[in-house]
DNA sequence: GCGGTTCTGGACCGAATGGGCCATAACGAG
DNA sequence: CTCGTTATGGCCCATTCGGTCCAGAACCGC
């Protein structure tokens, strides 16, 4: 019928997500994105809308893909309770620092707008309450498989094991060194999960 | 000599740091803050120079005004592990859940800009680490008063309970329903410091 | 009361912002 | 090949940005 696009929409999000990401929301100039996508305004404009829109598609793009790939990791996983230990030592198992000094998309734009911008707490609570979800069924599994103690509550235990992984993402953020954020992680991790320590 | 300041630099301080912790570092226009400080352009300007050094003025003048409580509440406590214990569920301990929402200055400020401006995650590696001391020292002294295990590391245990409370700043940030997150805060305690959950 | 000095707040500036618009190009259907 | 449709990207605009500057006001010591 018509003109097609030249470009790739999925590769445009994951271009304008890592422009976000790098400088945060207002930070990142419209020049900025088009830049990044290599897009003319018109194109970006005409194919997302404005900033703020563009902007929620790739957050939420981003959300929905690492929830995907933690049920993925949970199904390959040969125990319940290796999932939450890669879960909660992911934010420290950069040796060189910079992935951890980046952090989570989500937690750096939800601190930035959370009060101004209710879509994104929303989004936040939304992935949370999915993340919990998921480590739930981890930490069910893990109990089966004689990893946490029977007296133990999967839910309660998925709500701790979340609080630890965000405070280590945002104990990353700060760039603290390395052997810091991995005893950090290490130290959190025996004490709320002893069988997924060693 | 001459004119005598109309304003109280103190009071200014505190009003800035209020219109940036609403709004964030970048979304904070001079005009939200001339507003907000009741200030001239020429007199704020004079007084403190551009956005960025009055920023992290407001953000340094925050986190000692944080540490110093921190110590005092350390001094004032009856008991070490109730100086942890405050702290932990600190960030969980309002039933409106307003304060929650709203965060921590020095948290959202680096998440937004810890990439962009160095100068605040090393404000943020500074008082992260003064704070681990201040818990170490505290948590030294409940073990003393056998609140701890005579076998766990305090320098150790800190980690783990900054990170822990580093992680409900960020859920407490989603706006997440007061009830949710005093149960997170709950959860993670009573595992982390069995003796401060009762 | 006077002089000198500092404070004050608004006028002003250039640059960059987000966004709208449109002439043109590229394509598929017929 | 032709036509209609849609993508394209650069041009344009009003607004707002952070920052400078200055004329006048306010105050102190003398």
């Amino acid at each position: 019928m018509a003109r097609p696009r030249k470009f790739d929409e999925e590769r445009v999000l994951l271009a304008v997500r890592d422009a976000f990401w790098d400088k945060g929301y207002a930070a990142t100039s419209l020049d900025d994105l088009l830049q990044a996508s290599g897009l003319g305004k018109g194109s970006l404009y005409g194919a997302f809308g404005d900033k703020h829109t563009l902007f929620l598609r790739a957050l939420r793009d981003y959300d929905n893909t690492n929830l995907l790939a933690l049920r993925e990791s949970l199904e390959s996983a040969a125990r319940g309770i290796d999932m939450v230990r890669d879960f909660v030592l992911g934010p420290a198992a950069d040796p060189t620092g910079a992935v951890s000094r980046r952090g989570c998309l989500l937690a750096n734009s939800n601190a930035e707008l959370a009060a101004s911008t209710p879509e994104v707490a929303a989004e936040a609570r939304r992935s949370y309450d999915a993340i919990t979800a998921i480590l739930t069924e981890a930490l069910e599994r893990a109990r089966r498989e004689g990893d946490l103690a029977p007296d133990a509550d999967p839910a309660d235990t998925a709500r701790a094991v979340l609080v630890a992984q965000l405070g280590l993402v945002a104990l990353g953020r700060t760039g603290e060194a390395p052997d810091t954020l991995a005893a950090a992680a290490r130290s959190v991790l025996t004490r709320l999960l002893p069988a997924a320590a060693r």
